[in-house]
DNA sequence: CTCTGGCGCTACAATTATCGTAGCAAAATG
DNA sequence: CATTTTGCTACGATAATTGTAGCGCCAGAG
């Protein structure tokens, strides 16, 4: 694999480019990247709360998703054990939380 | 793996709890979705146009993506070829465009 | 008409990523 | 000490992604 180096965040596919939006897509492009972040949104969480809220994800994607974010500086571990967002990762958060709102309206237009 | 029913949106991991905003997240965290999305977004581009542009990703994913995003009404193909973004899909652009300031301000935290 | 060349799209084998289950060591609790 | 919960890992099975090659179609050039 050697996807992760230890403290780069380069495994990212993208960031060969030096464009740091290809990077974050590619991060978060992949599978539950956006479902941690969105869980994590208001409230910490353990690592087996995470995976229940995850729809009971297999822990070995959901490890490897939290070391990525965490490398990425948008997770950490508390003190006292359970996962949260930092203030870049809140402030990442912010940034596509709208998508509430629009997936409400998409799935309207979709017929469910 | 019955993923592609043919006009429902429901092979999307997360539809099944109802909440859409699951089904957005899931769709978008596929290898390519965001950056297909990310890539049309501001012209259209024919299927090469956009392989070259996603970093020669394979067609296979990239025609996978399409479908599901074609399917989800946020990518259309044009009369004469083309793909580009329905006013959906240019809704949903503009939702996560603020992503590109957030990269960059990340990418200077990060070292790059 | 024939020959390019680009279009959207597909086949297929090889490689990776993800899943699902089980379980670890360490810390907290009783 | 026994129990529970924490973060985390192993590992075989399954699914997704990659890379390369090429299809049928159509428009334009010769």
């Amino acid at each position: 694999m050697a996807k992760q180096a230890s403290s780069r965040s380069s495994g990212v596919r993208g960031s060969r480019t030096g464009r740091p939006i290809m990077a974050l897509l590619d991060l978060l492009g992949r599978r539950w990247s956006l479902r941690i972040l969105w869980e994590l949104r208001d409230a910490p969480l353990t690592s087996r709360a995470l995976r229940t809220a995850c729809d009971e994800a297999s822990p070995t994607v959901l490890q490897a998703r939290l070391s990525e974010l965490r490398e990425a500086g948008f997770v950490e571990l508390g003190e006292g054990g359970g996962y949260s967002l930092t203030p870049l990762g809140r402030d990442l958060c912010e940034t596509f939380m709208p998508l509430h709102k629009f997936a409400e309206r998409w799935s309207s237009k979709n017929g469910v």
